[in-house]
DNA sequence: GCAAACTTCGCAAGCGCTTGCGAGATGTGC
DNA sequence: GCACATCTCGCAAGCGCTTGCGAAGTTTGC
């Protein structure tokens, strides 16, 4: 005989209290990264028979609502907060709420993490303009915007990484040339923009995510300028259509950080010690946005 | 006093029966389309009280597993099925399994849908070029994999447009200039470099989707011609990512698509009666990819 | 072969809400 | 002022599971 017969989940849930779902909270949902770190903890959530629970907190009163009222109480058993730097007392609203709490892209005492050597990556990337031969390197950073849910500090290690580099290459670090703008296509092509207009040309420029990157590429060949002869780029997540641009970038694992946070929460939700923070290094993606310098005469200037 | 009590959802949901939460099915989440139905859906649904359970279908066994087992019953009141082409006996099973359901890029009797009048769509990219005073224009489709779970008809309706287009100006449609390959920028780019290398240039190519149009353009640049002076690219979506590499293409509202969607299944949550199906007429949006075809001696032809 | 220990099984209580029903309170009409 | 209709409110039943407890059945040891 087969037996088509399946417990109901809500009774179960009520006579269990546990819920056998797991949330994951995101400042945004429709970018490149977070939709890649959500399908990754999807897989291995659904796998382990858990469902996902979208919570988006896109702007600050439904961050403030979120965590000050109900929130997650009874509907989740735990969360993976994706990028959002979580001060003390949302964090313990969030345990409040009866949730274990992994996260990624920034890390606390007690709580399950995975997030990314950013300064390793930023310096990375900057070391490899650098021996390449260039010597005039632009920093085009992440500028959060006042009604940001971000928060964000994990961008400035990359700027970290890129006085890094610059230092260990005995480079000057001309504070012209670090550039901040809102994380988007157009915020890159605006802060090029910017640069290209006053500041002069440098050689190549680092850019802190694959979207500011975009915008960069398309401001230098909208003036004319070729990538990467004129200039070189290097972003910054390889993104799934960097390879598209054919643009230089560090890769961190998105999907591989996914599926870490999703095991680290299977893990304390089955009652296994929480383990320590997992960190990620960032590897440099070499494709045709990065060349040596090339001088005005057009010759190549030595490494 | 201020009372911070709030039910136990899990306590009211096996009272009532209904649990105020809404199941998004994608075939697959990490892609622009699909990350952005959702959160527009999302957002509509959260500001209504709806918790928004993700399920992706990403393989033949995951859904049949999804349609043939428990499914959602009991973990959600209805259901956005997005992208999926639904079999009869799929779409009975959802309703089965005690969902409301919504369809978003496929129709049914009886079920609200929203989704795009795609073979209009196709018609107006292509006139587009035609209006430019492109001859010989080549057309890039989806083909969709074998273990796709996609099971896509609507992409058939752009190459119907592409057609009509072609019919209404009075020019021959040549088979070998109608290419199909995989939904990416891989897919695209091989496409065109077998186009290249086999068939001789067209002087432009309508793209079926703003993936396989980034991947046009990344093999006609490596190839070293020039968009739009040697081959104009037209795409399909208006993806996020479209400005940044100046693609003419049709936008079709996807997040208006994900508002209507949830706005359709509230409405029959909230016991409203089905209404008939919303179709999205899309736009063209010109942005730099498309111009007059130039000839040989580099003169523009006549419109 | 019988007492003690162990195993299996079914039953009832309870998880925290919703909801309908009846008791009590309030109001109306002649 | 009394009978009757109306309203409000509190109480108990029940949603469909899980789980612990006790009864029944089974095994072991001497």
């Amino acid at each position: 005989m087969e037996l088509g017969y399946t417990a109901s989940p809500t009774a179960s849930r009520l006579a269990t209290g546990r819920t056998r779902t797991v949330a994951v909270i995101v400042p945004e949902l429709a970018k490149w990264f977070f939709a890649e770190v959500i399908a990754a903890a999807g897989r291995v959530l659904a796998e382990h028979g858990y469902d996902v629970l979208l919570v988006e907190l896109s702007t600050a009163e439904l961050r403030r609502a979120f965590f000050t009222g109900p929130g997650l109480r009874g509907r989740a058993d735990g969360a993976i907060v994706v990028a959002l730097q979580l001060g003390a007392d949302e964090f313990e609203a969030l345990e409040g709420q009866g949730q274990s709490v992994v996260l990624v892209g920034s890390e606390r005492q007690g709580a399950g993490s995975v997030s990314v050597d950013d300064r390793a990556g930023g310096r990375a990337a900057v070391r490899h303009l650098v021996n390449l031969g260039h010597e005039r390197i632009a920093f085009l950073g992440i500028r959060h915007e006042p009604r940001s849910t971000l928060g964000g500090v994990p961008p400035a290690q990359r700027l970290l990484g890129y006085r890094d580099a610059l230092a260990e290459a005995g480079l000057p670090e001309d504070p012209r040339w670090v550039l901040t703008a809102e994380n988007s296509v157009d915020g890159g092509a605006g802060a090029v923009a910017g640069l290209l207009a006053e500041q002069g040309l440098p050689t190549a420029i680092a850019a802190a995510s694959d979207e500011l990157a975009f915008g960069a590429l398309r401001t230098l060949r909208g003036a004319g300028l070729r990538v990467p002869e004129d200039v070189s780029v290097v972003g910054y997540d390889n993104h799934g259509l960097a390879g598209a641009v054919d643009l230089t970038t560090m890769d961190h694992d998105v999907s591989g950080q996914g599926r870490a946070a999703a095991h680290a929460l299977l893990a304390v939700l089955g009652a296994a010690p929480v383990a320590g923070p997992r960190v990620i290094s960032p590897r440099l993606v070499v494709r045709g946005s990065t060349a040596p310098p090339v001088d005005r005469a057009g010759s190549t200037l030595p490494p």
